[in-house]
DNA sequence: ACAAAAGTGTTGTTACTACACCCATGG
DNA sequence: CCATGGGTGTAGTAACAACACTTTTGT
């Protein structure tokens, strides 16, 4: 059975979709993954990517695979956020919406988008345009909750390419969180977690010297206070 | 349109339920609360409460109304924890079910139960009997969430008497975390953070020092590091 | 040689842990 | 008067915040 069979009944009955609010950082800056609706009445607004379950996946099945029709990836950082089920979040039917919650390396990422949307495409999160649906609300909280993970659990490794020099997941924190920290508090606290571990490797990149690269030990999310 | 109404249709599609864990201190053991069911294949089984949503009532609503009909009770702390779904979490259908966690002062409470089921109790999270559905890993996250809120929140309000001692508080603590905590630090901690305020009354309960009964400043849910 | 980012320690302050005795009451 | 739980302080330790200069490289 495939989603299109479904939503065509009494709109008062509720139908349950899967939206995913996916980020990454681009020039140092948050974006979240929005697409170009065309169904009326949002046609050209622009929206998570999202659509009615499958009869036979599970949520989160369903959430994974909207990311990997958008963005091509399969092993991301991926976990339920919260479920919005307002009666009239969706103007024509009634829409229960579990919203997950990706971060995305986008580093030589293509988006693909399918027959079911105008384009696609990386937003920052400040200033961000009139979205459809609650979706702006759903964007608000999630940005909250990533601020949380950032401060309390290892995810920043999902942000980043797979070896990074300890500056750059600095300015990671410091792009999310808003706010600067302190180089030497920052490495010292960082390093003390023993997340990381050398890559061998050192950064090259303009005329100052070089970086050393790091890794993360474990890809696996943890609990921990980093900051 | 009543809920009855709905999970007639093809079993493939979904139907949303609501359920609620609702949990409270009897005897300073943490319980939650739950019912028998009547219909098959579970008849006899303790499950959580909950049902299928109306048409016209949001998930929260209907989580509040479930936890009205149960428990009488109107203004509690009631916030969404997950939401469940599995593709077979229900054997006779496909159900998506956002469960609501509740916290209650059971003292002097009545619970009432429907027709729909057989019977309705307080029962020891520590060695649950067999529970329909996916219904024990959803309470054993329940107590995950519930531990770090009382340890991350002040939510304990919502388990206590309008006023209580700092002993009845602290033991509490001690029954929903499982471990004993110093009288001392523990006193210093919650005093300095000042959401407390002395009731000016005193609690004189048996043949020894009556104790100070304080109430919280605010029952508005905020953030605190307590423990 | 200089511009530009990498890297590195110390000190003062604040929060946390561990620990033992006297107090007020009812029976 | 005694059994019972209520109430209190201190000292050592660990985590955190604030702060500025030297190193290494490419051009």
């Amino acid at each position: 059975m495939t989603p299109s069979e479904f939503g065509t009944l009494d709109p008062r009955i509720p139908v349950v979709a899967v939206d995913v609010t996916v980020f990454t950082l681009l020039g140092s800056e948050l974006r979240v993954l929005l697409v170009r609706v065309k169904k009326r009445p949002y046609t050209g607004v622009w929206a998570l990517p999202g659509g009615i379950i499958c009869s036979d996946e599970s949520l989160e099945e369903a959430a994974y695979r909207e990311l990997a029709e958008k963005t091509g990836l399969k092993s991301v950082y991926l976990e339920q956020l919260f479920t919005f089920g307002d009666v009239n979040r969706d103007k024509t039917r009634r829409a229960i919406s579990t919203v997950y919650f990706a971060l995305v390396n986008a580093e030589g990422l293509e988006l693909k988008t399918t027959e079911k949307y105008a384009g696609i495409g990386w937003f920052p999160v400040k200033k961000l345009l009139r979205l459809a649906y609650d979706h702006a609300k759903v964007i608000r909280y999630a940005v909250k909750r990533l601020r949380w993970k950032l401060e309390y659990t290892n995810v920043a490794w999902s942000l980043l390419p797979r070896a990074f020099t300890l500056t750059e997941l600095q300015t990671a924190y410091e792009s999310i969180l808003g706010k600067k920290l302190d180089k030497r508090n920052f490495r010292k606290k960082i390093l003390s977690l023993r997340l990381l571990t050398p890559a061998g490797k050192m950064k090259h990149s303009a005329a100052h010297r070089p970086a050393e690269l790091y890794r993360f030990k474990t890809r696996k999310p943890i609990i921990v206070k980093v900051l």
